[in-house]
DNA sequence: CCCTCCATATCGTCG
DNA sequence: CGACGATGTGGAGGG
């Protein structure tokens, strides 16, 4: 890795400028490491560690992964996160609610982060401190999203004959002992339908998880004939179409509005 | 945020020593940051930006974030990660495969992630650019897990009799017009045992996927009688069983083994 | 807590 | 590339 320009000298454990809201350290040692996080940490920062490490797992599964260099991320909420050079998801993890302990030992600098409920444990150990990194978070802003199943939930509603002239919605997440329905309604000629929604390209899951509702509905109200199940979703695969068929469900193609 | 000892003095744009590895800015320019970003970019290194930013989305679905302190995670493989204080889940991302552009507008650093099949768009504007990291990755290691459905079933081939006295695999991954099933074998009576493996607690969704596997085989052989789904795994949600019961498939309790 | 189900799920594998 | 199912799925909402 060549630098595009200069690089000035500073000492290792040498700590970078702090302006209130962000400070590192680079290439430092495992007591410094550790007495930075253990700080970061307790202010409720966001706090990275790369360098080279070995990572356990044990808890609802367990795993070991070999030494290489790693960035680790430890967040206030107590989650932890170790991503390597590929993927999209850490190649080790701890969820929210973890306690995060750092401590120097016989020259690594091993981070664990514990958990219970179940029992997890997460140990990284770092042979090779390269970069430390403490970073002061804002409180969190509110993500607004458009496109969700909910979204589409709502479009059906707003204009029922999107689904079938004469459909009328009677309630959303309606109970049956297999479930809630997404939305349950009459049809024209007064028949029970029941609508299942997938914001995507529906499976055979879809198809199964509809079947389920229309079963118990069944069951519950005794009148098999005048029950119709439809999933509406962008589309359907060809297994799923033919899941639909052979149990006399139905299949309404709507996509979620992007607005 | 309080540094826990005293801090040198280091002037904005200049960077912070470089071994060869990591190298790091704090509080660039947004032209000095572009540069930097994609030099480690071009050099396959792992590339993070904090700061002051506002995100949006568009794609499969869209959305929009207001202004904030985040940290941005730019992987070599053309991944994307952006990271608030709480939660397992970056709050906005882009998998792998992405192309990363980066430009100074305006006074901030546009950070943009696209890609096509599905056409996607995530836009990071920093109007604060507080640190920006480049660090060069090891090559990938393997991650060794265990206690996975794939350890589940071979603890249950090399041990059959814990499904039952007498059973007898016959195929894993079966081909049905439905899917493939789990395990495929024989009980001591010669009837075909439909096997569906789940490495957690079991609920509805497991208990429909059996139900699909044994229906599509009951057509496919026609023989409706001598036909018995057994759901494997460590328990049963009270609503599966009942499910179970209703369809007359069958649980056998079994944990993937931790070793 | 458990149960249930959605997700910009992601990821691997197979056709 | 699409389909299909596993995942240490995570996260939300309800009982």
């Amino acid at each position: 890795m060549t630098a595009p320009s200069e690089s000035s000298a500073r000492e290792p454990d040498e700590p970078a400028p702090d302006d209130g809201r962000v400070r590192t350290l680079e290439r430092p040692e495992p007591a410094t490491a550790a007495e930075t996080i253990r700080w970061g940490l307790e202010a409720e920062a966001l706090v990275t560690v790369f360098g080279r490490c070995t990572v356990e797992y044990e808890g609802r599964a367990a795993s070991e992964l070999g030494a290489g260099e790693r960035h680790l991320l430890l967040k206030p909420d107590g989650g932890a996160l170790v991503h390597t050079a590929e993927g999209q998801q850490p190649v080790n993890w701890q969820p929210p609610g973890c306690v995060h302990a750092v401590e120097p030992r016989e020259g690594t600098l091993e981070v664990r982060s514990t958990r219970s409920t179940p029992a997890e444990e997460l140990l990284v150990s770092f042979e090779e401190t390269l970069h430390v990194g403490v970073f002061a978070m804002s409180e969190p802003d509110q993500l607004s999203i458009v496109g969700t199943e909910a979204d589409l939930r709502e479009r059906l509603l707003e204009e029922p004959s999107l689904l079938e002239p004469g459909f009328q919605p009677l309630a959303i997440e309606r109970q049956t002992p297999a479930g809630a329905v997404d939305v349950f309604g009459e049809d024209r000629a007064g028949r029970t339908v029941i609508v299942e929604l997938k914001r995507r390209r529906a499976g055979p899951d879809a198809v199964s998880q509809l079947r389920r509702y229309v079963d118990a509905l069944e069951r519950d109200l005794h009148t098999a004939t005048d029950l119709r199940g439809i999933l509406v979703a962008p589309s359907v695969t060809e297994r799923a179409e033919r899941l639909l068929a052979e149990h006399g469900l139905e299949f309404v193609a709507l996509e979620p509005p992007r607005e």
